[in-house]
DNA sequence: GATGAATGAGCATTCATTCAT
DNA sequence: CATGAATGAATGCTCATTCAT
């Protein structure tokens, strides 16, 4: 890479980074182009060479962090020491819960995004041989792979919506108490399958 | 209700539904209470004896929408003809499910607010007696009760969520084909509790 | 008139009273909004209340000050005392020319709009009676009138261009030495229809 | 010239031809230093190595086209073969009009620039020898010559005030009809003279 | 209560211009 | 000569909010 091309990554990653911190604590809606410039330190006309308004960053920035999410449950969780399908899965859904609980800002931030979209386009992105969980996927019977989808699509928004309730207002049970649950409907989930 | 307490409560009505009207085909950020008054045919002063300003309009719509919904599955669902507790619920989930297939656009107003905060209120303004199924709720012993809700709020979030993505995209498969699967994992989480 | 209406008639007409000033002393596009506004003493937002932006006040101001120029030609000329069509038509346009020649900024900012178009617009703004001039067009037969018109329009578009070349740059002579040879003209064209 | 100025030339042409079709088609305030670089495939900088800014650019512009304009006229109108000068004028000016009527953006370009002091320019730029019409007027006694210049000036502004009108906007009626009674105008007024 | 003209802070966006490469 | 990333002043425009009628 150039030295201008990584002083433009510099610049592209510098804003993505301020503008993270002001949506966070401002919400996007207060959280003006002119903030974000002005404590990233760069010029307003700046902005406009990377992003075509606050709402392009704003997704573009959803995406990054919940690929993040994704990839460092693929990479922490240990799933691949493990046998079951059930207990592969039930891995990495708890590295995800951790991580979003250790991090409740970024929990909302992310809303409801931890999806089955997201995870789809993580999916798609990586490499044949990157991850077992998802070649197991991949090569599948069409019919089957079908069925895991689905699977998996229910799982995960089932976990991306119960843990933003759980995580973030506590209710109806702290996740301390929820997870047992969501453990044991989990494996029910995989079972019915 | 006097003439005057009428008019008042139509002029709120009025505006109510206009926004909505604007919110579901501009989105929140692109309406401003210009835009609704102008459509409700009031002057712009008047909006503010009725709402703070527009993102409170915006809640009092969630709430109110969202506890139609559940309003309508709890008369509708037939669920008091049905004896067991899980054949109860997923008549009530269906009937919401049937509602939010109809309506696409309440749906992606509602976005992922069919969540167990949103039931929780309806269910607190629900006077004893009025359904059966709140009933059974409101009299079972404490930690048994901490169960069901717990219980109820696993696969409420599970339905809104999955719900969203298979009505409003399609993805991973249609509401149609989802539907069996989606049947399967609720009986399988009840049972497992 | 309400006092109401009377208040934003006048702020209308302060506005394109200032903007007219800014237009001629600087110039249409290095006249910003903000520069008239702040001139005419109202806050921006008033701006738009009367005028869609920079271009519509410009156009409006176009038009009134060439209908003024015409008006005034119609009232002030004396053309009702002479006889001939030729004569009528001299007096008009001298009017015209005098008006010009003693407002050069007038004259600059009209550019070469002191045409056909605008003289038609007064034309139809006209009650019939309100001038001889216009009544003798107005009752002519069909094809006459045809014949009238294009007669005019001839004569108001060489008045037009060469009042502006000869009044602001003098060349290729000053409206002094020009005038006998453009009345000439005029009658020479006027007796060829 | 060497190749290095070839190329330059080169450079330069290709900014006025992208920047006409830009200021036809969007206008001059609409159309920014950025719209034509980009789309003549040069960098930003370059545009200032061969203009001073937008408006350098556009005056070259039309005085560019407008010398073409006439140019044309004295090469192919056929002017000499003609004996009056009444003939001779009439032939030149009919070339003009059959231009603009044929390539009505090119007349919307030059507005009302279709005047005297466009028409002086080239005259001044015009070696002796090169036309019969313009050695007549280089070689009359300077009062006749003022004469004639003052004839000229009638006619050209006529001419190129009307011709926009009528091929613009068909007011008062379209370019055919009016053409007739243009003819017996000029004549007209070259007999004045 | 209802109105809507007026406000002016605040914001997004553009764009001519520079200059290190 | 040519480039194009970076700048930041300038500007148009919006819009929530107020308040005299």
């Amino acid at each position: 890479m150039g030295r201008v091309e990584e002083n433009k990554l510099l610049k592209q990653t510098n804003l993505m980074d301020t503008a993270f911190q002001l949506f966070t604590s401002q919400g996007l809606t207060k959280t003006s182009i002119s903030d974000i410039v002005e404590r990233a330190g760069v010029a307003k006309g700046t902005f406009y060479l990377y992003f075509k308004d606050k709402y392009d960053l704003h997704e573009k920035l959803v995406v990054h962090k919940a690929e993040q999410i994704f990839q460092h449950a693929l990479e922490h969780s240990g799933y691949e020491a493990l046998v079951s399908r059930e207990d592969k899965l039930l891995a990495i859904m708890d590295d995800i819960l951790f991580q979003l609980q250790n991090n409740p800002i970024l929990l909302r931030f992310l809303g409801k995004n931890i999806s089955w979209t997201i995870f789809h386009k993580v999916f798609e992105k990586t490499e044949a041989g990157y991850s077992g969980f998802f070649d197991e996927l991949r090569n599948a019977a069409p019919s089957e792979r079908k069925r895991m989808e689905i699977e998996l699509f229910t799982v995960i928004e089932l976990v991306g919506a119960a843990s933003y309730s759980v995580i973030l207002t506590g209710e109806p049970v702290g996740l301390e108490e929820y997870l047992p649950y969501l453990h044991d409907s989990i494996r029910a989930i995989m079972a019915s399958f």
